[in-house]
Formats: structure tokens, sequence, C-alpha cells
DNA sequence: AATCTTTTCATTATATATTAAATATATTTA
DNA sequence: TAAATATATTTAATATATAATGAAAAGATT
């Protein structure tokens, strides 16, 4: 079992309902919409702390929880705020959604030489003028990682958390011999 | 007497000849001679780490230093290099110097309300979108003052030791009143 | 059919911005 | 033609921006 933070979740669901982005920007000051800037209105929670774009067909992403605890939360407040606007739109007790990323931190507790990772590994990408870290894509879970010098990286497009065990094991395997002075 | 650390001393010297600038960036892998840039070769030593500007002319400025036994060993070391190569040029057992600037940091050990101190004060300017210091200009001595929030502060353009501490006292005593949340 | 727009989050390194001073060139402004 | 600014060197302080990753949504643009 690897050991990791999830530091963001990202789910989508439906409200089942269609609205008017307008009346609810209007209505509601925490929501923010900006037809030519973005199609979705922008809603901003305080607690729990996540932020959900509104379309106008109904359909919501939720994102900034870092459980599901608080995607759960977050669907029921907003609901709720938009209900009292949008008459039709009800609150459910467990509205049905879908993870569709998941943002882990981890640690290999070890410094990482990313050159010597770079010219072993395969499917790797280091540009350190670019970007400090390097950038390790998995194929089985196909999520990829971002791994730094000091040996914390960051796993991204996670679908569930077997997911991120997996490639934490993963890199854990493929850099063993990896040694930096 | 106040409490501050001389992070940069900058002085100015003369070797008494005229050199022969691309000879000595042909010579010496640590100076760089590029006219069209600068009219003045640098000349960067690691031990002392300092780095000399040299002028067609014989006028030389050195920087970089924290003491003024730096600027000293740098003057020799970079006299005694270029001796070897420019026969005219003599190794001096006491090169005269002068200072220029001083570069000091210090500490009020208090945070300061910087809004605060821009409208109390006189000549400061505060513009934190600009930059994070507060720039405050003193007159006796003349003496410039970027000033943090957490009571940090630089002093630079002193040309004494005495310098530095009348300022940081002076900017102690306008300061005293100065309270942050 | 792609790519851009927006939101979130961790990570790290680098860049920017500012101050003073001398030096000596070129360029720009008045 | 005189004065001012740009070039380059050094140093501390601090805040903010950028770069890259993934994913969904629905529009606009290429």
């Amino acid at each position: 079992m690897s050991n990791y933070t999830i530091v963001n979740l990202v789910a989508s669901s439906n409200l089942g309902q269609t609205l008017d982005l307008y009346n609810l920007a209007a209505a509601i000051p925490d929501v923010e919409y900006e037809p030519e800037q973005f199609p979705g209105a922008i809603f901003k929670l305080k607690e729990p702390k996540v932020s959900l774009l509104l379309f106008k067909n109904g359909k919501i992403i939720i994102s900034g929880a870092s459980s599901e605890k608080d995607i759960v939360a977050g669907i029921k407040k907003a609901t709720k705020l938009i209900g009292e606007i949008e008459k039709n739109v009800k609150i459910k007790a467990s509205p049905k959604y879908e993870i569709v990323n998941l943002v882990a931190t981890s640690s290999l507790n070890k410094t990482i030489d990313l050159f010597q990772a770079a010219v072993t590994l395969d499917d790797i990408e280091y540009e350190p003028e670019q970007f400090p870290g390097a950038i390790i894509r998995l194929y089985n879970p196909k999520i990829t990682l971002l791994l730094f010098k000091n040996g914390k990286l960051i796993c991204a497009g996670a679908k569930s958390e077997d997911d991120i065990n997996k490639s934490v094991n993963k890199i854990k395997k493929l850099l063993k011999d990896n040694k930096s002075e």
C-alpha cells in the first residue's frame, strides 16, 4: 500500500433540468456567468470549498474537493441554493455523480536523478528549462505522473484510489535503482 | 547601535595604467569583454567571490564583496593576474580604493503595516502591485531603504557603516508607533 | 475535427519587479 | 550639443507569475 494524499477531485453530475444561467447569476452573488468567456456559469462555495461549473442543459462539474464527502456536500448545497431560484431543481439525498479525475501527491522518499530517469525510463519527458518536474506516462492504469528531484510526485488522471496505488507502486519499482548523489 | 549585515560592497579603484581589454579577455578565461554590450570588461573571481569591471583607462569597479578585506584581496588577485599579461600593471601592498556603495540588511523585529507607513511617512513610495517592499528615502545620510511587511529592510547607497547605523535608527524612530495587526 | 475558453489542486524552479553606486560607451531626447 | 537613459556588475528582501498534468462540461474559433 502506498502513501498518498488526495489533493483534488473532479466530478460530473446532472441536475436533470435546464438552467437559466443569467437568472442564477443575477440571484446568487457567488455565481459568475460570462458566456463570452465560457459557456458555463461558475459557482464557488465556501463550505465545502468547491467550485461548480453549471451548464444550461443541467450538467454540472464539481472540482476542488479532497474527498467524495465534499463532492456530495457541494452538490447538495448548490442544488439547494439553485432550487430556491429555479423551482424545478430538487435536492436529492444521494445525488448521482461520476469521479472523472483524481489528483494526488505522494513521495518516493528519496531524491531522484531526473536526468538518469529520463534515459532509463520509456515514456518520460524532462525539460528542466520548461518545467522542473519530469512527466511520466503510465498506460495501465492510464495516468500521468509529475516527478520532482526531491522524490515528491503528483499523480493526475486517476479514476479511483486504486489507480493511484497502482501507479505509485509502479513508479517506485521503475526507479528502484535510480541513485542520486 | 543597530544590528545589520553587510551584503554587498561596491568600490572603485584605478590601476594607473591603460589596459588592452581585448588582450586580457583573450588571455584570461574569466575575463569577458563585449564592447558592443558594455565598454568595460567583466572579470569574475571565485576566491574571493567578487566581480570586477575593467576599463580601458585603468579604472576598475569591484562589487559583490561583503567586507573590505575581500575588496582588497580581490584587487590584489586581479592585479596579479592582469600583471602577468600587461607588464606595466603592478601589485600594490595597499591598493587605494573608495567605497562607493554599501548595501546592508537589517530588521525592525516587528511586522509593519506598510499601508499605514505610506500615509504616515513623507518620502515613501509603496506600490505593492509593482514591488512588495516600500521605498523610503532618507536625506541625512542620503540613503534609500526598502522596507518589507515582516520588518526586514534593505539599506542601499551608504558610504560607511555609520550611514547604515544612522538610517536604521532613524527608521526605527519613525516607525515606533506603526502597529500591524 | 481540433484547439481554445474555465475550474481545481499539488509540485518546483525561474523570472520579474526595486534600490544604490561607480565605470564608459551608444543612443535618444530636448 | 548637452543632458538623460540604456548597456553591465553585485546584493539582500518579497510577492507574484509562469511553466506542466488531468478531467469533464459547451461554446467559439480555426
